[in-house]
DNA sequence: CTGACTGCAAACGTTTTGCACGGTA
DNA sequence: TACCGTGCAAAACGTTTGCAGTCAG
């Protein structure tokens, strides 16, 4: 994936330290600010929090990345992509992506609620494979 | 509802100012901390913002309360009830409960993932009825 | 009467801001 | 070259802690 390229789609420049954050999330998928703060450290020992936080939050702004809200846990961030639901492991915190069908659902809530529904978040949690 | 026979069953003394947090959410369902602290302020002029916290906190513990997280937006707090999933509007951030059977859902992605799964946050956004 | 709770003030950790410098385009 | 982004330091913010006094049981 280029994502320097896509980094200047959405005007945006593609300096090391933001490309480099943008390579560990799509690396890991699903990571919080301490976690990218110490992944940059390597490859740029004087990084700043600061520097983290700015560019967490240009991307956020620009949808180039979302927050996932976990419970009883630390928000993490990954790429921008389709809706998807999250599965994390209370042990080993792991998070996998997991695609599932809500639109009966959705039809459901909206029509009990009449609320017109636009997203949904939903988060399932456990334990994985190796922990249970 | 005897909420002060209530707390006194969980081992927690019903002073006032718990007793107000507990009443208020019974009343009005979610709030985040910034609204039990001006919901308390009518009655207790010299409220604490840390007595805020430490009632939230110790109910939390023993679960006589829940925390949700939004998604963009604070946590608030309820009283502890069954598992039920939560819409939210966008536009007056008003939330309601609402019951869904999300067990196929959990089915399907315990199948998938291979997950061992205990617990879900289903939470959805939209505008409410008088706000679409 | 005793331990739990309150309110205040200070401390703490996290996030944000301002600014001078440096690097991308 | 122009401007965006970085890193540092300081500030702001939300939350927690310690403590002395008070109150519920």
């Amino acid at each position: 994936m280029d994502y320097i390229k896509l980094l200047k789609e959405n005007n945006l420049k593609a300096t090391p330290q933001r490309l480099t954050i943008v390579e560990e999330l799509a690396l890991n998928g699903h990571l919080n600010i301490d976690q990218i703060y110490k992944a940059l450290q390597d490859k740029f020992p004087s990084i700043s929090l600061a520097t983290i936080y700015k560019n967490i939050h240009t991307m956020l702004d620009i949808s180039f990345l979302n927050e996932v809200k976990i419970p009883n846990k630390k928000s993490v961030y990954e790429l921008h992509k389709e809706e998807h639901s999250h599965i994390v492991c209370s042990k080993c915190n792991m998070i996998v992506d997991i695609n599932l069908d809500i639109s009966p659902l959705l039809k459901e809530a909206s029509k009990i609620s009449d609320f017109k529904l636009f997203e949904s978040s939903v988060i399932f949690n456990g334990l994985c494979h190796n922990c249970k």
